[in-house]
DNA sequence: AAGCCGGCCAACCGCACGTGG
DNA sequence: TCCACGTGCGGTTGGCCGGCT
């Protein structure tokens, strides 16, 4: 992702000398002066003149590059047009079954976070896959006789209470013949071997996870509530998460600076790792589930299952439910947790074994 | 050939959030 | 604490293109 890797220094005092520029006119200048800016459709011209702008001085600092690499166009449009379109990393083409697979799977648990589904699919832009999601995907879902929204059956949503859960998508495909007889066709070797690090971490990614999160077992809470289940969670707010997350990376690491792009990878794991959500419905489907369950990859190793315990997730995945009623996770989520080169957690892929 | 229609996708827009003064 | 700014995200738009009549 970053050919033209910059520090965050060298970034800074360009930023800063382009900022020390600005303040000497009067005043500050809306991001996007619709006046002397083109829009619309890049030219050819445009887009080499912003491919050699970055290629000598690198991303970032989108709002005076527009003047430096001489675009009459305003920085995001810059930004967007880079990310989505310029940058040498991405992978043209049709998307592959796998993947189509892969984004389904990642939208049943994460909904329309497309920047966190593009962060699982090397070389396709959140733009990309939000695009092809409702030209392609939705269709799909729907010929399967899915609700792309709510991952449920198209007949059963409107008749069942919210009982059944995202991940219903999962169970489903796993009954659909088409699908390789798995429910999730990228195996763990395959992602290892083809997906590189992810990008690197903000604070507001790490935040929109742990809201993420939150919301799933908020959900879940009074999903669990209304079925009488006798399931209870707690609620747990976006700050306590995230501060969980880092503190539990940080003493699995024993590395106090923190690593962002790790507890990025760790906040991705544990909300793929949501053995409540993967609970409800098997315990009311097919014995499909069941079968998945005896080939799937092992569980986490005993330095995981401190981390999951302390989040309030059952460390096991293979007994995820038993104690609750439900069962466990299907093949597919075990498969995106046991990824080892996905989950950047430990410094070693040793931590995984 | 011309017009219509729908699919596709690049680009835009508005908003939220983090940061720094 | 407030405010301005930079950045990123998700929803939406609009133009292009191919198929159909």
């Amino acid at each position: 992702m970053h050919h033209f890797h910059l520090t965050s220094i060298h970034k800074t005092v360009l930023c800063w000398e382009n900022n020390k520029d600005r303040e000497k006119e009067m005043g500050r200048s809306p991001c996007c002066e619709s006046e002397h800016m083109n829009k619309g459709a890049w030219s050819k011209e445009e887009d080499e003149r912003l491919i050699a702008y970055i290629k000598r001085h690198g991303e970032g600092c989108w709002r005076s590059l527009p003047k430096a690499a001489g675009l009459l166009r305003c920085g995001k449009s810059c930004r967007l047009r880079w990310i989505n379109y310029l940058r040498p990393d991405l992978k043209r083409g049709n998307f592959s079954e796998d993947e189509d697979e892969l984004i389904i799977t990642l939208h049943s648990l994460l909904g329309n976070k497309w920047s966190l589904i593009a962060a699982r699919l090397p070389g396709r832009t959140d733009n990309e896959i939000k695009n092809y999601w409702n030209t392609h995907i939705k269709r799909k879902l729907h010929a399967r006789g899915i609700d792309p929204q709510t991952h449920r059956p198209l007949d059963y949503s409107s008749t069942a209470g919210a009982g059944a859960g995202a991940i219903h998508t999962i169970c489903t495909n796993a009954n659909d013949s088409s699908n390789k007889a798995k429910p999730h066709s990228t195996a763990p070797e395959e992602l290892s071997s083809s997906t590189p690090p992810p990008p690197p971490a903000t604070k507001k990614r790490l935040n929109s996870l742990a809201s993420a999160v939150v919301a799933v077992r908020e959900e879940e809470e009074s999903t669990n509530n209304s079925m009488s289940s006798g399931v209870t969670t707690t609620t747990t707010t976006a700050e306590e998460v995230q501060v969980q997350l880092i503190n539990n990376k940080k003493r699995i690491n024993g590395d106090e600076d923190g690593d962002a792009d790790a507890d990025l990878d760790l906040s991705l794991c544990l909300t793929v790792h949501r053995p409540q959500t993967i609970i409800r419905n098997n315990s009311t489907n097919s014995t499909a589930s069941t079968e998945l369950l005896s080939s799937a990859p092992s569980p986490p190793a005993n330095r995981h299952r401190e981390m999951f315990l302390s989040l309030g997730f059952h460390p096991d995945a293979r007994h995820a439910c038993s104690s609750t009623g439900c069962s466990a996770p299907t093949a597919a989520t075990l498969d995106l947790l046991s990824d080892p080169s996905s989950h950047r957690i430990s410094r070693g892929s040793s931590y995984w074994l």
